[in-house]
DNA sequence: CCCATCGTACGATATCCGTCGTAGTTCGAT
DNA sequence: ATCGAACTACGACGGATATCGTACGATGGG
């Protein structure tokens, strides 16, 4: 076996752009998804959260989520555990994080 | 002198949904409207923007601001004043306004 | 009244995006 | 080594949407 560098691509802060952030935000999946993780400190496997979506579909959002800077994604086994980039969204948009999981269900 | 009473439909603070809100903040045209109005404690004409659209495109795209719950639109003469609705956005989701107008452009 | 200005309405179009199924990969357990 | 579980990659498809031009409506100044 070859020893794979298969770590996930994830923005820096610095290339973390507002409009991909709250594109991400706006999806319902992606907002109960983000919504779950918040719930969470360790992090969660995204296959855990209850969706009405299929396998593929739950790993375009997770990549979306991602790619947008709002989750960190790391391998452990088989699974995929993401956390909230809580930190890193708090420094860049203070209270934006805060007050879309204020927003009632 | 007839009836000045045409008002356009805005949604009550209840009927506001945050994936509506985020959809409509995560455009970059509409971004730039509501920096541009965050800027403006009276409001502002949509048509006194420097956008690199149309006027029709523009009208879209106020109208979205509008019917997501963001902004407030009146009709002033031949123009419509639009101004955002700061104060309810606060109550729904404090810090969201804040956090996205922090944001580096 | 005429008309220029500002905005809306409507239809057309191209692109984006959320969804799926299938096939393939990686990993741990048997 | 083989198998199953978790996830990804890819292509397809349908609906949403950002954009435009044109036509229309309302307003206020000559």
């Amino acid at each position: 076996m070859g020893d794979m560098d298969h770590a996930l691509p994830h923005p820096e802060p610095d290339e973390i752009r507002i409009e991909a952030v709250l594109q991400a935000l706006a999806d319902p999946v992606r907002l109960t998804i983000v919504r779950a993780l918040a719930e969470s400190e360790t992090g969660i496997a995204c296959g855990c959260i209850e969706l009405p979506i299929s396998k593929s579909t739950r790993t375009h959002h997770i990549r979306t989520l991602r790619e947008a800077g709002v989750v960190w994604v790391r391998a452990e086994g088989t699974s995929r555990i993401s956390t909230l980039r809580r930190e890193d969204l708090d420094k860049l948009y203070p209270g934006l994080l805060d007050g879309v999981l204020s927003a009632r269900r």
